[in-house]
DNA sequence: GTAGGGTTAG
């Protein structure tokens, strides 16, 4: 703090100046002090709301400009007027061309302590004051140590757009260190955008040929990856490059984590693969989210590969690391794999967190293999780690899927009991657990009862019920859960459809489900291709083979792969209907695309063929059949 | 003032 009185004076202290602009609404202390002398200085104090101007410091002069102690004390005079009038006139420009001349007031000295005084109470009135003065004055321009304070002070306000037209509109030179300090804040601040930092960059190369240190552009290129804009992290490296920066090890990982996030794991692998070839091995964090994405496609080769590369180079992987690859193999239908690695890094040593607990327990569960995940919780809080919710609702899925409700009940009641909340997830998967077992009015109570506890249902709780009343073939039930969800507001998903078009299928409503497949494609949801397949059926139930036979050809045309039993009904259909023609069209298409016939089907159609007198056509199918 | 990982339908 004792640098601080002398560095007030002028020089830019960014962390301290940050602090103090913080509490200096109530404080008499200015960062910037006008020389000393100002007699009148405490009685403009107490008078005036205004932070003072107080005396105490000195200007530091630097020997830039020669001026004496009456002109500097002039100076300091005209700088707290023009500061009271910009803070307190309503129109101030007249007012101060009225009383002082151009050349005074563009005064390097009185513009720097107009200009950090301003910035510190009301910055953008300083840039406001700056942009007056400079369209009254062609001389008017704003220093270093001025720009500095005015790009804190606009800082300081989080007003990062103004401070762009500050240093695109104004002519103030702030310099290289201000900037970085600009930039960092602009970087850090939560109300600071990618695109608004990415503006700033561009602007600070084209108005004032700055370009910041590498620091800086890795903070920038995290952030953006943070916000998920890796659009901007791209058009960053591209500037990068352009402003030959050479990147390093930090650099390289958000690249690579740039590519995970776009999904496009190959050109990570292919990057992190050269950069180790010249040494620079990234963050155990950037290699760690690439291995989750190869464990995502099951790529557990390029997993491996990946792991070796971290050990060789120094890197290795950590509980993170193992935790998502455990995650991939269980989710992948490898848990059991999943499993062996978890024991193994057991045994090596790792120190096993709630997080990788909890995985392994949903890998075990989703296994159906209930008696090691709860052995495996009670391992676990043997060491000394409790439970959260996600362990709980993790396991209370498992419950719920191996059909004992009452368990995941009696779980559900103690993670209540313990003091976590309940959640939408948490009710989703109970509500699911009860549909499941034919439980469904208990999961509609459950559903009703959720807003009196403060949960929002979503989608997917609207989603779990309609499949539940449809299995059950409670279509109306199912219908107004439909209407209420459109409702309240929720946007409908494909599983919103898929049950209520089969149920109304099943039970002939034709005109009901082609009505409704026609609104969900309305809202741009591809039904699933098995609800072609169910409408295909429910034609051919209904009596009208025909709509049946232009929905197959229709999904042939999209080249969907309808199911067997489909085309082998809808043979049925045309064959019992004396449609042979049409028949072999179907077969005709069919084959093509790899189908058998069920036997049945086979008589059906050859005895149809015989009977119409086409000999030969049966012939040809029987010789077809054979050679398959 | 160290990052990053885990849960629900289909």
């Amino acid at each position: 703090m004792l640098r601080f009185g002398r560095d007030l004076s002028g020089r830019l202290l960014p962390s301290l100046s940050l602090v103090l602009a913080g509490n200096r609404a109530t404080s008499t202390t200015t960062a910037c002090s006008l020389s000393s002398g100002l007699p009148e200085a405490a009685s403009v104090k107490a008078a005036s709301p205004l932070p003072s101007i107080s005396g105490g410091g000195q200007i530091d002069d630097e020997g830039d400009h020669h001026i004496d102690g009456g002109q500097r004390q002039n100076l300091a005079e005209t700088a707290k007027r023009v500061c009271e009038a910009v803070l307190r006139r309503p129109r101030w420009g007249g007012f101060l061309l009225s009383e002082f001349s151009p050349s005074e007031l563009s005064h390097p000295d009185c513009v720097r302590l107009v200009l950090c005084h301003l910035s510190s109470v009301k910055p953008l009135f300083s840039l406001h004051y700056l942009i007056w003065l400079s369209s009254h004055s062609d001389a008017a321009a704003a220093d270093a140590k001025a720009s500095a304070f005015l790009l804190e002070g606009l800082a300081n306000a989080k007003a990062w757009k103004a401070a762009m037209v500050a240093i695109r509109s104004t002519n103030c030179q702030p310099d290289p260190p201000a900037l970085e300090s600009f930039l960092t804040r602009l970087i850090l601040s939560k109300s600071g955008t990618p695109d608004e930092v990415l503006e700033a960059i561009s602007l600070l190369k084209a108005h004032l040929c700055y370009s910041p240190p590498l620091a800086v552009w890795n903070s920038a290129l995290s952030a953006s990856l943070r916000a998920g804009r890796t659009d901007v992290v791209w058009r960053l490296y591209d500037m990068m490059l352009q402003s030959r920066i050479d990147s390093d090890a930090a650099t390289a990982g958000y690249l690579v984590q740039a590519f995970c996030v776009d999904n496009k794991l190959d050109d990570a692998y292919r990057l992190l693969r050269e950069v180790s070839r010249n040494g620079v091995v990234p963050d155990v964090v950037s290699i760690t989210k690439l291995i989750a994405g190869f464990c995502k496609d099951g790529n557990y080769g390029k997993v491996s590969e990946l792991i070796h590369l971290m050990i060789a180079g120094g890197c290795l992987p950590d509980i993170f690391t193992y935790q998502s690859i455990i995650h991939g193999l269980c989710r992948s239908g490898n848990g059991d794999e999943g499993f062996r690695i978890f024991k193994e890094i057991k045994l090596r040593g790792y120190a096993l967190d709630l997080v990788t607990y909890t995985t392994m327990i949903d890998g075990l569960c989703k296994m159906g293999r209930m008696v090691d995940a709860r052995n495996l919780w009670m391992e676990m809080v043997a060491n000394g780690i409790e439970p959260n919710e996600y362990t709980y609702n993790v396991i209370i899925y498992g419950y719920c899927k191996a059909g004992d409700l009452t368990m995941a009940q009696k779980l559900y009641h103690e993670m209540c009991s313990i003091g976590f909340r309940e959640s939408t997830v948490s009710c989703n998967i109970m509500i699911a657990g009860l549909c499941l077992h034919g439980r469904t009015e208990e999961a509609l109570r459950m559903f009703e009862g959720m807003p009196t506890k403060g949960m929002k249902p979503d989608i997917i709780t609207y989603n779990t019920l309609i499949q539940g009343f449809c299995k059950e073939g409670r279509i109306v039930k199912a219908n107004k859960l439909y209407e209420k969800l459109l409702l309240v507001g929720l946007q409908p998903s494909t599983s919103t459809y898929t049950p209520l078009i089969q149920s109304l299928c099943e039970e002939g409503n034709m005109h009901g489900a082609v009505e409704l497949m026609r609104c969900m494609k309305e809202k741009g949801l591809e039904p699933l291709v098995c609800t072609n397949d169910f409408i295909i059926n429910g034609f051919c139930e209904a009596g009208k083979g025909d709509e049946g036979m232009a929905w197959l050809v229709n999904m042939l045309e999209n080249n969907l792969r309808p199911q067997r039993v489909t085309i082998n009904r809808l043979l049925e259909w045309l064959v019992n209907n004396t449609r042979v023609d049409d028949a072999l069209l179907v077969l005709n298409a069919t084959f093509g695309i790899g189908y058998t016939l069920q036997t049945s089907t086979c008589y059906l159609l050859v005895n149809q063929l015989c009977q119409e007198n086409q000999g030969q056509a049966a012939l040809q199918i029987k010789e077809i059949l054979l050679s398959k």
